[in-house]
DNA sequence: ACCTGAACACCGTTCAAGT
DNA sequence: ACCTGAACACCGTTCAAGT
């Protein structure tokens, strides 16, 4: 007790506490001088291994986004753009400030090696230049929006749930978005939309390169 | 010049003034002391009429959702929609900052309105519950997902192109990538991909529609 | 009812000084 | 090379005092 040990500072011991900062209390929650009082550290401290607080966040989604599943190479394109999906979505719920600052932010290096995961397994099935590329975006709206959407009502008013926005709303002005919300709330366990959608676009892909493998359409 | 007439403040000059500067230089450069300098007031004197800064920007968001154009009510449940959407795409590129803000908040009633209009819209079209829920994720999710990244090189990081960030990336490790990223460079007047993927989906609702409203799967 | 200055409790970051 | 306190130039918002 006497004795205690300060370890030194890192970009990864920095990360990893501001991490653990996020995922409890929100990316807003994190100030330079909050972080460093976390670490036992001078809050300057921080600018010899960070230049300074956009790199910090960067560094955090880069940190998360290394945490997501690749297929192995030999995989089937369709099985491989699906773990992806899948384990992104996993992730994302496990940090649930990232979704926001994922789209908000330029990519880095293992941000880039994902979509290039994607594009590869894409470009496997044999979709043409311009398939591929709206085969990308279809995916990554998708898995993006499908996430947003599920944190929205946990995340951006803590106290805040899907029930008690629909008992806000004039009943007269918008019966279908009230249906709407009191649709959500229940749960759907039949089938999960977030896999039944993710299945409809990979299946489409599918017949798209079939059609132009095949090559009755141009 | 020695008669200047002050004009009162009201809710509505102080959002006008916010929009004027967050279209001009970001979300970012907006703060209660410089809004209240440019609208001559006192910075306190924002909160006679605005209960704060969170609110304001939902007030901002709630202005500029009042533009966006809605369809007339006996219109074609597939224009109507892709009206909105059409819109929609145009007003955000008018306010480049409002996409990221757009998914972050909690709607307010013009966003609210606009989601009643699609669901009315899709309800018209004879789709059941579960397939209206998921034709909105797909409108929306489409609609914001690909205005946000066409926004988002020219916003995110001022400086900063497409052209530039594929010449910046290792070509051995991003070939795919790199491609993707000088194809989005290159203009693609022939079909431009937003309409193009928005009648993807509605033409598939449209085919689910036809499905379920003459019986043959439930 | 509306306006506002002072004050409080914070920010991120530069710089110079330490070891 | 790494650490750090002081200082600078900001924030949003409460409160009390004005009209």
């Amino acid at each position: 007790m006497a004795s205690e040990q300060k370890s030194p500072l890192t970009q990864k011991r920095i990360v990893h506490a501001a991490l653990a900062v996020a995922d409890r209390d929100g990316i807003h929650s994190i100030s330079m001088r909050t972080l460093a009082t976390a670490l036992d550290a001078g809050t300057m401290s921080l600018y010899n291994h960070i230049r300074n607080k956009d790199e910090l966040i960067d560094a955090m989604v880069e940190d998360i986004a290394a945490t997501i599943e690749r297929p192995e190479p030999g995989a089937d394109w369709k099985q491989g753009v699906r773990q992806i999906a899948v384990s992104t979505r996993t992730v994302l719920h496990r940090h649930p400030w990232a979704v926001e600052v994922w789209s908000a932010r330029i990519p880095g290096p293992q941000r880039w090696t994902l979509m290039e995961a994607i594009l590869d397994q894409l470009a496997s099935a044999g979709l043409p230049d311009d398939l591929t590329d709206l085969g990308l975006h279809a995916v990554l709206n998708h898995v993006l929006g499908h996430t947003r959407q599920e944190l929205a009502a946990v995340r951006s008013n803590p106290g805040t749930h899907v029930q008690d926005l629909a008992a806000e709303l004039d009943a007269e002005r918008f019966p279908h978005v009230i249906d709407h919300l009191r649709y959500h709330a229940e749960d759907h366990p039949t089938h999960d939309s977030f896999l039944f959608v993710l299945d409809l676009i990979l299946d489409r892909l599918d017949g798209m390169a079939r059609r132009h493998g095949t090559g009755t359409a141009h």
